[in-house]
DNA sequence: TCAACATGCAACACTCATGTTGCACTTCAT
DNA sequence: ATGAAGTGCAACATGAGTGTTGCATGTTGA
Protein backbone atom coordinates (compact mmCIF):
# COMPACT_ATOMS: atom_id res chain seq x y z
CA UNK A 1 0.00 0.00 0.00
CA UNK A 2 0.48 3.46 -0.18
CA UNK A 3 1.11 6.13 2.56
CA UNK A 4 -2.86 5.24 3.36
CA UNK A 5 -3.38 6.08 7.36
CA UNK A 6 -0.55 6.53 8.91
CA UNK A 7 -1.32 8.43 11.98
CA UNK A 8 -4.93 9.50 11.91
CA UNK A 9 -4.38 13.32 10.48
CA UNK A 10 -6.85 16.23 12.00
CA UNK A 11 -9.76 17.29 10.05
CA UNK A 12 -8.27 20.50 9.04
CA UNK A 13 -5.29 18.72 7.83
CA UNK A 14 -7.00 16.22 5.66
CA UNK A 15 -8.67 19.22 4.08
CA UNK A 16 -5.47 20.95 3.13
CA UNK A 17 -4.65 17.47 1.67
CA UNK A 18 -7.33 16.95 -0.58
CA UNK A 19 -7.20 21.17 -1.39
CA UNK A 20 -2.95 20.30 -2.41
CA UNK A 21 -3.84 17.12 -4.32
CA UNK A 22 -7.03 18.72 -6.22
CA UNK A 23 -4.36 21.96 -6.76
CA UNK A 24 -1.84 19.78 -7.95
CA UNK A 25 -3.52 18.36 -10.62
CA UNK A 26 -5.20 21.61 -12.22
CA UNK A 27 -1.88 23.30 -11.95
CA UNK A 28 0.33 20.28 -13.32
CA UNK A 29 -2.29 18.97 -16.27
CA UNK A 30 -1.57 22.58 -17.72
CA UNK A 31 2.25 22.62 -16.98
CA UNK A 32 3.50 19.60 -16.28
CA UNK A 33 6.90 21.41 -15.14
CA UNK A 34 4.93 24.08 -12.79
CA UNK A 35 6.50 24.70 -9.69
CA UNK A 36 5.54 23.95 -5.44
CA UNK A 37 5.12 27.45 -5.02
CA UNK A 38 2.80 27.30 -8.16
CA UNK A 39 0.88 24.21 -6.46
CA UNK A 40 1.04 26.22 -3.28
CA UNK A 41 -0.74 29.29 -3.97
CA UNK A 42 -3.56 27.46 -6.08
CA UNK A 43 -4.49 24.95 -2.70
CA UNK A 44 -4.50 28.58 -1.02
CA UNK A 45 -1.43 27.25 1.60
CA UNK A 46 1.88 27.48 2.21
CA UNK A 47 4.82 25.99 0.38
CA UNK A 48 6.36 24.46 3.54
CA UNK A 49 2.90 23.03 4.22
CA UNK A 50 3.14 21.05 0.91
CA UNK A 51 6.60 19.53 2.35
CA UNK A 52 5.28 18.25 5.34
CA UNK A 53 2.78 15.93 4.23
CA UNK A 54 5.07 15.24 1.06
CA UNK A 55 8.34 14.58 1.53
CA UNK A 56 9.36 15.81 -1.77
CA UNK A 57 7.88 16.93 -5.43
CA UNK A 58 8.05 13.29 -6.32
CA UNK A 59 6.24 11.74 -3.63
CA UNK A 60 3.40 14.41 -3.91
CA UNK A 61 3.35 13.41 -7.49
CA UNK A 62 3.31 9.79 -6.61
CA UNK A 63 0.42 10.08 -4.16
CA UNK A 64 -1.23 11.92 -7.09
CA UNK A 65 -1.17 9.29 -9.09
CA UNK A 66 -2.26 6.44 -6.57
CA UNK A 67 -5.25 9.02 -5.19
CA UNK A 68 -6.37 8.90 -9.19
CA UNK A 69 -5.90 5.46 -9.53
CA UNK A 70 -7.84 4.01 -7.12
CA UNK A 71 -10.49 6.53 -8.23
CA UNK A 72 -10.48 5.07 -11.53
CA UNK A 73 -10.57 1.69 -10.08
CA UNK A 74 -13.81 2.95 -8.45
CA UNK A 75 -15.50 4.18 -11.29
CA UNK A 76 -15.02 0.67 -13.06
CA UNK A 77 -16.26 -1.19 -10.31
CA UNK A 78 -19.20 1.15 -9.94
CA UNK A 79 -19.88 0.08 -13.80
CA UNK A 80 -20.66 -3.96 -12.93
CA UNK A 81 -17.92 -5.19 -14.42
CA UNK A 82 -18.72 -8.81 -14.19
CA UNK A 83 -22.32 -8.94 -13.41
CA UNK A 84 -24.17 -6.31 -15.93
CA UNK A 85 -24.32 -7.61 -19.38
CA UNK A 86 -21.48 -6.64 -21.65
CA UNK A 87 -22.84 -4.02 -23.42
CA UNK A 88 -24.31 -2.37 -20.50
CA UNK A 89 -21.33 -2.81 -18.21
CA UNK A 90 -19.23 -0.99 -20.76
CA UNK A 91 -21.24 1.89 -21.52
CA UNK A 92 -21.62 2.52 -18.03
CA UNK A 93 -17.81 1.78 -17.28
CA UNK A 94 -17.04 4.26 -19.98
CA UNK A 95 -18.94 7.25 -19.18
CA UNK A 96 -17.24 6.53 -15.41
CA UNK A 97 -14.21 6.68 -16.46
CA UNK A 98 -14.44 9.73 -18.86
CA UNK A 99 -15.41 11.84 -15.96
CA UNK A 100 -12.28 10.62 -13.96
CA UNK A 101 -10.45 10.64 -16.90
CA UNK A 102 -11.77 13.96 -17.53
CA UNK A 103 -10.94 15.36 -14.01
CA UNK A 104 -7.57 13.49 -13.09
CA UNK A 105 -6.16 13.80 -16.73
CA UNK A 106 -2.66 14.31 -15.33
CA UNK A 107 -2.17 12.36 -12.83
CA UNK A 108 -3.34 9.17 -14.35
CA UNK A 109 -1.20 10.38 -17.24
CA UNK A 110 1.75 10.57 -15.66
CA UNK A 111 4.65 7.48 -15.92
CA UNK A 112 5.08 5.39 -12.73
CA UNK A 113 7.97 3.25 -11.88
CA UNK A 114 5.87 -0.75 -12.22
CA UNK A 115 5.89 -1.43 -8.95
CA UNK A 116 4.56 1.86 -7.16
CA UNK A 117 0.83 1.36 -5.72
CA UNK A 118 -0.44 3.78 -9.19
CA UNK A 119 1.07 1.19 -11.78
CA UNK A 120 -0.35 -2.25 -9.74
CA UNK A 121 -3.89 -0.24 -9.79
CA UNK A 122 -3.42 0.40 -13.71
CA UNK A 123 -2.67 -3.08 -13.82
CA UNK A 124 -5.35 -4.37 -12.12
CA UNK A 125 -7.48 -2.44 -14.27
CA UNK A 126 -6.60 -3.38 -17.09
CA UNK A 127 -7.08 -6.93 -16.54
CA UNK A 128 -10.54 -6.63 -15.10
CA UNK A 129 -10.91 -3.82 -18.53
CA UNK A 130 -10.08 -7.62 -20.74
CA UNK A 131 -12.47 -9.44 -18.74
CA UNK A 132 -15.21 -7.46 -19.45
CA UNK A 133 -14.20 -7.72 -23.40
CA UNK A 134 -13.67 -10.87 -23.06
CA UNK A 135 -17.81 -11.21 -21.81
CA UNK A 136 -18.08 -9.14 -25.08
CA UNK A 137 -16.77 -11.50 -27.17
CA UNK A 138 -18.61 -14.51 -25.88
CA UNK A 139 -21.95 -12.55 -26.17
CA UNK A 140 -20.85 -12.20 -30.07
CA UNK A 141 -20.50 -7.96 -29.89
CA UNK A 142 -16.89 -8.51 -31.08
CA UNK A 143 -15.01 -10.87 -33.58
CA UNK A 144 -14.12 -14.07 -32.35
CA UNK A 145 -10.74 -13.99 -33.33
CA UNK A 146 -10.01 -10.34 -31.86
CA UNK A 147 -6.74 -9.87 -30.28
CA UNK A 148 -8.60 -8.27 -26.95
CA UNK A 149 -5.25 -6.33 -26.08
CA UNK A 150 -5.50 -4.38 -29.06
CA UNK A 151 -8.87 -3.97 -28.52
CA UNK A 152 -8.19 -2.88 -25.12
CA UNK A 153 -5.53 -0.74 -26.50
CA UNK A 154 -7.97 0.91 -28.95
CA UNK A 155 -10.39 1.65 -26.11
CA UNK A 156 -7.96 3.42 -24.28
CA UNK A 157 -7.11 5.55 -26.97
CA UNK A 158 -10.36 6.23 -27.92
CA UNK A 159 -11.40 7.35 -24.44
CA UNK A 160 -8.59 9.38 -24.09
CA UNK A 161 -8.99 11.13 -27.57
CA UNK A 162 -12.62 11.82 -26.64
CA UNK A 163 -11.26 14.03 -23.89
CA UNK A 164 -9.06 15.92 -26.19
CA UNK A 165 -12.53 17.13 -27.77
CA UNK A 166 -12.96 21.17 -28.24
CA UNK A 167 -14.32 22.89 -24.80
CA UNK A 168 -17.38 22.03 -25.98
CA UNK A 169 -18.67 20.11 -22.80
CA UNK A 170 -20.38 17.28 -24.28
CA UNK A 171 -22.07 14.76 -21.56
CA UNK A 172 -20.43 11.43 -20.57
CA UNK A 173 -23.41 9.21 -22.09
CA UNK A 174 -23.03 10.72 -25.61
CA UNK A 175 -19.48 10.71 -25.67
CA UNK A 176 -19.07 6.77 -24.24
CA UNK A 177 -22.18 6.04 -26.92
CA UNK A 178 -20.15 7.25 -29.93
CA UNK A 179 -16.79 5.39 -28.26
CA UNK A 180 -18.51 2.00 -28.02
CA UNK A 181 -20.12 1.97 -31.34
CA UNK A 182 -16.95 3.03 -33.47
CA UNK A 183 -15.31 0.52 -31.31
CA UNK A 184 -17.14 -2.06 -32.42
CA UNK A 185 -18.33 -1.24 -35.54
CA UNK A 186 -15.80 1.56 -36.55
CA UNK A 187 -16.39 4.17 -39.40
CA UNK A 188 -17.22 2.51 -42.09
CA UNK A 189 -20.58 2.55 -43.41
CA UNK A 190 -23.10 0.17 -41.52
CA UNK A 191 -23.43 -2.89 -43.81
CA UNK B 1 8.96 29.93 -41.74
CA UNK B 2 11.42 29.20 -39.01
CA UNK B 3 15.22 29.95 -39.37
CA UNK B 4 16.11 27.85 -42.42
CA UNK B 5 19.22 28.74 -44.55
CA UNK B 6 19.57 32.31 -42.72
CA UNK B 7 23.26 32.11 -43.49
CA UNK B 8 24.39 28.78 -45.66
CA UNK B 9 26.64 27.05 -43.07
CA UNK B 10 29.69 25.31 -43.53
CA UNK B 11 29.56 21.12 -44.16
CA UNK B 12 30.77 20.25 -40.69
CA UNK B 13 28.32 22.95 -39.20
CA UNK B 14 25.27 21.40 -40.46
CA UNK B 15 26.23 18.12 -39.58
CA UNK B 16 26.37 19.44 -35.72
CA UNK B 17 23.24 20.57 -36.27
CA UNK B 18 22.13 17.98 -37.58
CA UNK B 19 23.54 15.48 -34.61
CA UNK B 20 22.06 17.94 -31.85
CA UNK B 21 18.54 17.69 -33.22
CA UNK B 22 18.68 13.33 -32.99
CA UNK B 23 19.80 13.40 -30.30
CA UNK B 24 17.53 15.64 -28.69
CA UNK B 25 14.74 13.97 -29.88
CA UNK B 26 16.61 10.75 -28.45
CA UNK B 27 17.28 12.21 -25.17
CA UNK B 28 13.80 14.27 -24.59
CA UNK B 29 11.87 11.06 -25.77
CA UNK B 30 12.88 8.78 -22.87
CA UNK B 31 13.01 12.07 -20.43
CA UNK B 32 11.25 15.40 -21.30
CA UNK B 33 13.29 17.40 -18.53
CA UNK B 34 16.59 16.46 -20.11
CA UNK B 35 19.18 18.97 -19.66
CA UNK B 36 21.17 20.63 -22.23
CA UNK B 37 24.37 18.97 -20.89
CA UNK B 38 22.47 15.36 -21.55
CA UNK B 39 21.68 16.35 -25.06
CA UNK B 40 25.04 17.67 -26.16
CA UNK B 41 26.84 14.71 -24.43
CA UNK B 42 24.31 12.54 -26.64
CA UNK B 43 25.51 14.66 -29.85
CA UNK B 44 28.71 13.68 -28.81
CA UNK B 45 29.22 17.89 -28.56
CA UNK B 46 29.95 20.24 -26.22
CA UNK B 47 27.23 22.04 -24.54
CA UNK B 48 28.11 25.07 -25.78
CA UNK B 49 27.79 24.62 -29.39
CA UNK B 50 24.17 24.08 -28.88
CA UNK B 51 23.46 27.42 -27.66
CA UNK B 52 25.68 28.82 -30.63
CA UNK B 53 22.89 27.67 -33.19
CA UNK B 54 20.10 27.67 -30.74
CA UNK B 55 19.78 30.51 -28.35
CA UNK B 56 18.11 28.95 -25.82
CA UNK B 57 16.46 25.73 -24.97
CA UNK B 58 12.98 26.48 -26.38
CA UNK B 59 14.66 27.36 -29.45
CA UNK B 60 16.14 23.87 -29.47
CA UNK B 61 12.63 22.90 -28.57
CA UNK B 62 10.83 24.61 -31.50
CA UNK B 63 13.58 24.09 -34.28
CA UNK B 64 13.07 19.95 -33.41
CA UNK B 65 9.37 20.17 -33.85
CA UNK B 66 9.65 21.93 -36.90
CA UNK B 67 12.09 19.78 -37.74
CA UNK B 68 9.59 16.46 -37.15
CA UNK B 69 6.94 18.02 -38.61
CA UNK B 70 8.36 18.78 -41.90
CA UNK B 71 9.26 15.52 -42.13
CA UNK B 72 5.44 14.18 -41.37
CA UNK B 73 4.48 16.35 -44.20
CA UNK B 74 6.93 14.88 -46.53
CA UNK B 75 5.87 11.48 -45.48
CA UNK B 76 2.44 11.96 -46.19
CA UNK B 77 2.99 13.74 -49.59
CA UNK B 78 4.61 10.79 -50.51
CA UNK B 79 1.60 9.06 -50.18
CA UNK B 80 -0.24 10.85 -52.81
CA UNK B 81 -2.76 12.02 -51.05
CA UNK B 82 -5.06 13.65 -53.69
CA UNK B 83 -4.50 11.50 -56.56
CA UNK B 84 -3.98 7.39 -55.83
CA UNK B 85 -6.96 5.35 -54.82
CA UNK B 86 -8.34 6.32 -51.02
CA UNK B 87 -7.38 2.92 -49.98
CA UNK B 88 -3.92 2.75 -51.32
CA UNK B 89 -3.17 5.84 -49.95
CA UNK B 90 -4.77 5.68 -46.53
CA UNK B 91 -2.55 2.62 -46.08
CA UNK B 92 0.80 4.33 -47.67
CA UNK B 93 0.28 7.46 -45.42
CA UNK B 94 -0.25 5.25 -42.34
CA UNK B 95 2.99 3.19 -42.89
CA UNK B 96 5.18 6.14 -43.89
CA UNK B 97 3.59 8.45 -41.09
CA UNK B 98 4.24 5.03 -38.49
CA UNK B 99 7.62 5.32 -39.63
CA UNK B 100 8.09 9.10 -39.08
CA UNK B 101 6.13 9.34 -35.92
CA UNK B 102 8.20 6.39 -34.66
CA UNK B 103 11.88 7.82 -35.08
CA UNK B 104 10.23 11.58 -33.69
CA UNK B 105 7.75 10.68 -31.28
CA UNK B 106 9.08 13.59 -28.82
CA UNK B 107 9.24 16.34 -31.34
CA UNK B 108 5.67 15.75 -32.78
CA UNK B 109 4.19 15.52 -29.87
CA UNK B 110 5.22 18.69 -28.30
CA UNK B 111 2.81 21.21 -27.78
CA UNK B 112 3.24 24.09 -29.68
CA UNK B 113 2.11 27.83 -29.60
CA UNK B 114 -0.18 28.41 -32.55
CA UNK B 115 1.92 30.28 -34.33
CA UNK B 116 4.81 28.44 -34.71
CA UNK B 117 5.23 26.73 -38.10
CA UNK B 118 5.20 23.06 -36.67
CA UNK B 119 1.77 24.27 -35.08
CA UNK B 120 0.74 25.44 -39.15
CA UNK B 121 2.02 22.20 -40.70
CA UNK B 122 0.72 20.14 -38.33
CA UNK B 123 -3.03 21.76 -38.86
CA UNK B 124 -1.94 21.51 -43.11
CA UNK B 125 -1.51 17.77 -42.22
CA UNK B 126 -4.58 17.41 -40.77
CA UNK B 127 -6.49 19.34 -43.32
CA UNK B 128 -5.12 17.22 -45.99
CA UNK B 129 -5.71 13.87 -43.66
CA UNK B 130 -9.43 14.87 -43.77
CA UNK B 131 -9.19 15.51 -47.55
CA UNK B 132 -7.85 11.89 -48.02
CA UNK B 133 -10.88 10.84 -45.71
CA UNK B 134 -13.30 12.51 -47.37
CA UNK B 135 -12.03 10.95 -50.83
CA UNK B 136 -13.13 8.02 -48.88
CA UNK B 137 -16.23 8.61 -48.00
CA UNK B 138 -17.14 9.25 -51.31
CA UNK B 139 -16.21 5.83 -52.59
CA UNK B 140 -18.39 4.49 -49.63
CA UNK B 141 -15.63 3.27 -47.56
CA UNK B 142 -16.81 5.79 -44.74
CA UNK B 143 -20.49 6.28 -43.93
CA UNK B 144 -21.80 9.00 -45.52
CA UNK B 145 -23.44 10.69 -42.69
CA UNK B 146 -20.10 10.55 -40.54
CA UNK B 147 -18.17 13.22 -39.04
CA UNK B 148 -15.24 13.80 -40.38
CA UNK B 149 -13.25 15.36 -37.80
CA UNK B 150 -13.79 12.48 -35.25
CA UNK B 151 -13.19 9.94 -38.02
CA UNK B 152 -9.70 11.74 -38.25
CA UNK B 153 -9.10 11.76 -34.09
CA UNK B 154 -9.78 8.30 -34.28
CA UNK B 155 -7.18 7.54 -36.96
CA UNK B 156 -4.41 9.93 -35.21
CA UNK B 157 -5.32 8.10 -32.21
CA UNK B 158 -4.97 4.77 -33.84
CA UNK B 159 -1.40 5.89 -35.15
CA UNK B 160 -0.49 6.67 -31.39
CA UNK B 161 -2.06 3.83 -30.05
CA UNK B 162 0.52 1.66 -32.73
CA UNK B 163 3.42 3.22 -31.45
CA UNK B 164 3.02 1.98 -27.82
CA UNK B 165 3.03 -1.60 -28.72
CA UNK B 166 5.75 -3.57 -26.63
CA UNK B 167 9.14 -3.56 -27.84
CA UNK B 168 8.05 -5.97 -30.96
CA UNK B 169 9.30 -3.94 -33.95
CA UNK B 170 6.65 -5.46 -36.21
CA UNK B 171 6.83 -4.22 -39.63
CA UNK B 172 4.97 -0.45 -40.75
CA UNK B 173 2.73 -2.28 -43.31
CA UNK B 174 1.17 -4.58 -40.89
CA UNK B 175 0.49 -2.11 -38.31
CA UNK B 176 -0.75 -0.29 -40.78
CA UNK B 177 -3.04 -2.75 -42.45
CA UNK B 178 -4.61 -3.00 -38.57
CA UNK B 179 -4.87 0.80 -38.13
CA UNK B 180 -6.96 0.88 -41.28
CA UNK B 181 -9.58 -2.23 -41.04
CA UNK B 182 -10.00 -1.33 -36.92
CA UNK B 183 -10.60 1.77 -38.25
CA UNK B 184 -13.48 1.24 -40.90
CA UNK B 185 -14.87 -1.87 -39.73
CA UNK B 186 -14.42 -2.06 -35.52
CA UNK B 187 -13.62 -4.71 -33.66
CA UNK B 188 -16.80 -5.84 -33.90
CA UNK B 189 -17.51 -9.31 -36.26
CA UNK B 190 -17.67 -8.67 -39.65
CA UNK B 191 -21.36 -9.73 -40.33
C1' DT C 1 47.71 28.20 -48.45
C1' DC C 2 45.15 31.02 -45.51
C1' DA C 3 41.46 33.44 -43.66
C1' DA C 4 37.03 32.85 -42.02
C1' DC C 5 34.36 29.65 -39.62
C1' DA C 6 33.47 26.19 -36.02
C1' DT C 7 34.45 23.79 -31.96
C1' DG C 8 36.04 22.47 -27.17
C1' DC C 9 37.08 24.01 -22.76
C1' DA C 10 36.97 26.66 -18.63
C1' DA C 11 35.02 30.04 -16.07
C1' DC C 12 31.48 33.08 -14.73
C1' DA C 13 26.96 35.30 -13.36
C1' DC C 14 22.34 34.55 -12.79
C1' DT C 15 17.95 32.54 -11.88
C1' DC C 16 14.99 29.37 -9.90
C1' DA C 17 13.25 25.27 -7.50
C1' DT C 18 13.90 22.35 -3.70
C1' DG C 19 14.15 21.13 0.90
C1' DT C 20 14.92 22.54 5.86
C1' DT C 21 14.43 25.00 10.21
C1' DG C 22 12.65 28.03 13.93
C1' DC C 23 9.06 30.59 15.76
C1' DA C 24 4.69 32.82 16.53
C1' DC C 25 -0.03 31.90 15.93
C1' DT C 26 -4.46 29.32 15.05
C1' DT C 27 -7.32 25.34 15.00
C1' DC C 28 -8.86 20.99 16.53
C1' DA C 29 -9.99 17.18 19.81
C1' DT C 30 -11.18 15.79 24.35
C1' DA D 1 -9.87 24.98 28.71
C1' DT D 2 -5.79 23.16 27.43
C1' DG D 3 -2.30 20.73 25.18
C1' DA D 4 -1.20 18.74 20.88
C1' DA D 5 -1.32 19.16 16.09
C1' DG D 6 -1.35 22.15 12.15
C1' DT D 7 -0.24 26.35 9.66
C1' DG D 8 2.00 30.69 7.85
C1' DC D 9 6.02 33.24 7.38
C1' DA D 10 10.75 34.29 6.94
C1' DA D 11 15.17 32.85 6.31
C1' DC D 12 18.68 29.91 4.82
C1' DA D 13 21.46 26.32 2.42
C1' DT D 14 21.98 23.77 -1.56
C1' DG D 15 22.01 22.27 -6.09
C1' DA D 16 21.13 22.40 -10.88
C1' DG D 17 20.29 24.38 -15.24
C1' DT D 18 20.80 28.30 -18.32
C1' DG D 19 23.04 31.52 -20.98
C1' DT D 20 27.49 34.14 -21.85
C1' DT D 21 32.34 35.10 -22.77
C1' DG D 22 37.28 34.58 -24.05
C1' DC D 23 40.73 32.01 -25.93
C1' DA D 24 43.27 28.26 -27.99
C1' DT D 25 42.76 24.75 -31.33
C1' DG D 26 40.84 22.23 -35.36
C1' DT D 27 38.28 22.35 -39.85
C1' DT D 28 36.49 24.01 -44.16
C1' DG D 29 36.41 26.03 -48.60
C1' DA D 30 38.04 29.17 -52.25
Amino acid sequence: MGETAAQPLRADAERSVRAILEAAERVLAEDPGASMEQIAAAAGVARTTIHRRFASRQALIEALASSAARRLARAVDDGRPDTAPPLVAMHRITANVLQVKGAWAFALGVAQDPDSEAAALQRDIAVRCVAVLKRAQDAGLIAPDADLDWVRRVYYALIGESLHGTDAPTDPDTLAARIIDTLLHGTGPHT
